[in-house]
DNA sequence: TCGTTATATAACTATCCGGGTATATTGGCG
DNA sequence: CGCCAATATACCCGGATAGTTATATAACGA
């Protein structure tokens, strides 16, 4: 049972999921998606299941997959309380640049 | 050159940072608090500063690693889209708990 | 200079991991 | 029942990786 950091240290394992955010997929919509052969993708998922970022819900042969961002919020509570340092780290960047500009986020 | 997320994937180095997010250490003083080889701590500081996460300040033969908290910021721009959605989840709980302690009207 | 301290690197090993091919499983359809 | 579609699993391989022991480097102190 592996935990979302060991999970998400794989590149395509973080492309599935934020294909995911979008709208659940079929397993094999996913391969597609990522150029990936079908096995690779199988088992991509089944890592993903394991760490209990997604689910899947059965619909005759095929496979849809969700997300389910529970997990992540493991990673978000180690994360917030080094969040604070590096935001003064960054204010104190643009204090120092002394150009007052707003950050772009939410793609 | 490994993206935090690699670097972070390590149990171990997760707990490296927690201890520096207090105050800079020695490097042996890093290895005896994780009970680490020598060669073992020192292999794990060379993987958290060629992601950018710790600096050296050498003093003498002794080395003070410190810090980086930017590089954590990346993490965080990735998990950001998925915030909203693990706090919509919680709130849904949240309200379904309070109605059911409050009153039952809405099944 | 010599020895000691602190750390890094080298070399070796066992293990894990991602990717690929081949095969098994399951369900729908004729 | 036989065939196809969708997915999972088994197995193999090459490269990364964590851990250990041995050695190198660098700086201090006597």
């Amino acid at each position: 049972m592996p935990l979302p950091f060991t999970a998400l240290a794989d590149p395509t394992r973080r492309r599935i999921l934020d294909l995911l955010r979008r709208r659940p997929r079929l397993a094999g919509e996913i391969g597609e998606a990522l150029g990936l052969s079908q096995p690779g993708a199988s088992k991509h998922l089944r890592v993903l299941r394991e760490a209990g970022l997604v689910r899947v819900r059965r619909e005759a042969q095929r496979r849809w997959y969700e997300l389910d961002p529970a997990p992540l919020a493991e990673m978000d509570a180690w994360l917030s309380p080094y969040r604070r340092m590096w935001r003064e780290s960054l204010d104190a960047l643009e204090r120092h640049l002394d150009e007052g500009r707003d950050d772009e986020e939410e793609p």
